[in-house]
DNA sequence: CATGAATGAGCGTTCATTCAT
DNA sequence: GATGAATGAACGCTCATTCAT
C-alpha cells in the first residue's frame, strides 16, 4: 500500500512536460489533482452502482455523491458507460492477478494447497473491494452491453480454468469421474452466491449482518467452500485436503 | 314521473338473463379471444423481460413484440409492474408446487430418493418455463421493489428449507459436520448457476447450445447436481445416493 | 310532472312509422326505450360533469355511472362535447322560460312584484335542477369552446336584460343614478355566488349543509337577494319593495 | 495511502473561498439570468393558466410560450402543479397584504374610509396582476387539489372577515337587519364578477374592452361597488358613505 | 341495437449528454 | 479546468373515439 508518489506518476508527468517543455510544480500538482478527482468520481460511481445497478444509477447520483458539477463528470469520463466499464475492468484485473494456475512443477506446493491459496486470495480481494465485487457478482443483464460482454468473458475464462483444473485433477485421480463442465459451473455458482452473502455479512445493515454472520470470517468462508466442493455434504472421509 | 307499468323492461331482463344463463357462441369466442390476447402479451413480456430485465424493458418493447397498440396493453394489465409481477408470481407458484418436504414417515420413499425427485421436478419445470426461469434466476436488483421482495422471500424460504434439511441430515449422520447456512447458500448458488447454464443449453443460439451441451439433458443435470452436492469432487466413495 | 306518455311521443312515433309503414307495438317500445336510454345517459353525465367539470370528466365516468358500454354512448351522442352541450342548452332553455320581461302595461303587476316573481322562479328552477345548475354556474373556462360560447352569450343576454331593466327603473325613478352596467354585473355576480351556496346547502355533504344552512330555504334566498340588491346593507328605509 | 502533506489542496480552498466571499461578475450574472428565466417561465405559465385553466393547460403550452425545452421547465419547477401553486400563493399573498382589518381605535380613520381604502387597494392589485387575478377568480374546480384547497380557504377567510364586519356594523347600527352570511356571500360574488369584468376591460381584445368600458377606471369600480353594497339600487338617500 | 376491444395521440416527467460562460 | 443551464428523446400511462362482432 505504501508507495512513493513521484515515481509512479513519472511517465504521465513526462507527457505533460512534453507539452510545456519546462515542467514546474504547477503542472505536477495539476496532474495529481486531476488523478485525485478522477479517483473520487470512480469511488462515488462504485457506491452508486453497487446500490442501484448500472441502469438504475443516474449520472445525477454519481455527481451528487462525488460533489462535482455535471460537466466535470464528462471532463473525466466520456459517458456513464465508460466509468462503469472502467470499474468493471479494474475489478476483473484485480481478481485475475489473484488467481494463479496450479503448478505441477516438482518444487511447487501441493496442488490442493495452491488451490486453497487461490481461494483465500480471491475471497480476500472480494472483501477488500466489496463495492466493486458487489457490482460484478450481479447478473450482468443489468450492465451495458460492452461491460456485460467483458464480465461474461471473464467468467467463461474462470470456467475454462476450472474445467482444465478438474481435468488435470481427474488425470491425477484427485477428482472423481464426473461432468467437469457441469461441476465447474456449479462450483462457480456456489462460490459466487457465497461471496455475495459474505459481502452482506460485511455490509452496513445490522439486521443483514446478523443473519449472515456465518459468512463474516473471510478465511473460514474460503476453507468451508473448498471443503464443500471437495467433499460435498456427506460424512465419508476424504483423504485429501 | 308517474308511469303506467308495462312490458317495456321485459326484453332487457330477458336479454340479461340470456347473457348470464346461456352464453352464446359469440360471448364464448370473445372470452377465449380475450384470454388468448392476454396470454400473448404475457408471452411477449416474458421474452422482453428475459432479454432486458425489468427496468431496461420498456412497454414499447412489449407492445412491439406483441404487435398491439399502447392502449391495448393497459386494457389487460394495469401497469408494466403488474405484468412483471404476475410473471414472477406464476413462476414462484410453479416451483413451489414442485418442491415437497421430505417425509420421514415409515412408508415413505428413501429420503435421498425424495430429494432426487424434488431436484428432477424443479429442473424439469425450469426447462419447461425457460423464459420465466431466466427472469427469476437473475439478480433481483433489476426487479421492481415488490417483485424483488417476493423473489427474495422465495429464495430465503428455499434457504430455510435447505438449512433445516441439512440439520436433519446431520442428526441422522447423513450430513457431515459443517456450517449448514454456508453450505445451503453455496448449494443454492451452484444450483442456480447450473440452471442458468441449462437454460442456455436449451436456448436458440447454436454456438451457446454447443458450448453448454453438457447441460442439455435435464435429468442428467439434476442427478449430477445431487451427486456433486452430496459427494463433492473427490473420488472417495459415498455410500449414500 | 304528470304526463300521458303516448301523446307526447307521438310525432317521433310517426317518424318511425314512416319507415316501416305498419307501426306495431315493437317500434313504439323501441322508440321509448331509445329515449329512456338517452335520458339515462344525460342524467349520468349531469352527475359526472357536476362533480368533475367538463375536462376532468371522462367518458369512462359517464358510461360507468350509466351502466352502459362505451360504444353505446356513441350511439346516442356524437362526442363527449355533444352531451355536455345538450345539458347546457337544456338548462339555459329552462332558465330562459322562467325569466320574463317586466311589463309596464296598465293591467300588469307592480314591476317589483314581477321582479320578485322572476327571482323566485329562477331560484326554484336552480334548486330543482341542481346538477345542471352546478355545471352552468361554474366558470365556463372549464367548458368546451362551443358550450363556453353559449353560456357566455346567455349571461351576456341576462346582463342586457338587467341593464335595460335598470335603465327603465332609472327613468321611473325607482333606481338611483349609477353605472347600470356595473350594477348589473355586480348583481349578477352576487346572484350567481348566492345560488352556488344555495346548491351547497342542498347538497349531500352534511358538514357543508350545516355551514350553508343560511341558504337552505330557496324563497328566503330569493327575497334576501332582492332586498340586498335594492337596499344594500344600510338601514336607511327603502320605500319600495 | 501515506501522503506527504503539501499544498496540493490550497488552491481549491482558495477557490472555494473566493466563490463564497467575493462572488465575481460571472456568478452574479448567472444568478440574475437564472432569476430572469424563472420569472419568464412564471409569466408564460400565468398566461397559459389564465387562458386554459389548470388541467387543460399542458406543460407543452407553457414551454412553447416560454420558448424553452421540456427539460428546462423541470430545472426550475418540480412539476406543473408546483408552478401553478406558486402563482396561486403569490397572488393570495399579494391580496392578503392589501386587506387590513378595520380599526375602531379613537385616532383611526372613519370605518367607511378604511373600507373604501381596502376596496381600492384590492381593485388596484387585481388590475396590476391581471393574469394572476384571472386565474384565482375562476372556479377552483379547475385547479389541482392543493391549490383548490388554498384558494377555497382564502375565500372562506374573506367571507369570515365580511361576516364579522357585517356583525360589527349591525351592532353599530350601520348595517340593517339581514342574514349576514347571505349578504356576505352575495357581496363577495358581486365583487368577484365585477373584478372579472374589470379585467376584461383591461384585456387585449378591443371589442371586449369597448363592451366593458364601464369597468376601465379601477378606482371608480371600487367606489361604485361600495356604493352598491351599501345602498343597493334604490334612490333612498343613505346618510353614510 | 349493443358491445367492449382496439387504437394512437397526447399527457407529465426523467435523464444522459452538450456547451457557453 | 470547472461549471450547471439547456436540451430533447424517451419513458410509463390515459382517454376520446372507432369498429368488428
Amino acid at each position: 500500500m505504501m508507495r512513493v508518489p513521484d515515481e509512479v506518476d513519472e511517465p504521465e508527468v513526462l507527457d505533460a512536460a512534453a507539452d510545456e517543455l519546462a515542467p514546474d510544480g504547477r503542472a505536477l500538482r495539476a496532474e495529481r489533482r486531476r488523478n485525485e478527482r478522477r479517483e473520487a468520481i470512480l469511488v462515488a460511481a462504485q457506491r452508486v452502482f453497487r446500490d442501484k445497478g448500472y441502469h438504475q444509477a443516474s449520472v445525477h447520483d454519481i455527481i451528487d455523491d462525488a460533489r462535482i458539477a455535471r460537466g466535470t463528470f464528462y471532463l473525466y469520463f466520456a459517458s456513464k458507460q465508460e466509468v462503469f466499464s472502467q470499474l468493471v475492468d479494474e475489478f476483473l484485473r484485480l481478481i485475475r492477478t489473484q488467481v494463479r494456475r496450479i503448478s505441477l512443477e516438482p518444487g511447487a506446493d501441493a496442488p490442493l494447497d495452491q488451490l486453497r491459496a487461490n481461494f483465500r486470495r480471491v475471497v480476500a480481494t472480494v472483501v477488500e473491494h466489496d463495492d466493486l465485487a458487489s457490482i460484478i457478482l450481479r447478473d450482468p443483464i443489468s450492465f451495458d452491453e460492452d461491460s456485460r460482454g467483458r464480465v461474461d468473458h471473464f467468467f467463461s475464462q474462470v470456467l475454462d480454468l476450472l474445467v482444465s483444473a478438474l481435468r488435470m485433477g481427474q488425470s491425477l485421480r484427485l477428482v472423481r469421474d464426473c461432468d467437469v463442465h457441469m461441476v465447474a459451473v456449479t462450483a462457480l455458482g456456489g462460490l459466487r452466491l457465497a461471496l455475495v452473502h459474505m459481502l452482506m455479512a460485511h455490509g452496513d445493515d445490522p439486521v443483514v449482518r446478523a443473519r449472515e454472520r456465518a459468512f463474516s470470517h473471510a478465511e473460514a468462508v474460503a476453507d468451508e467452500l473448498m471443503a464443500f466442493f471437495l467433499r460435498g455434504m456427506t460424512p465419508a472421509p476424504a483423504t485429501v485436503g
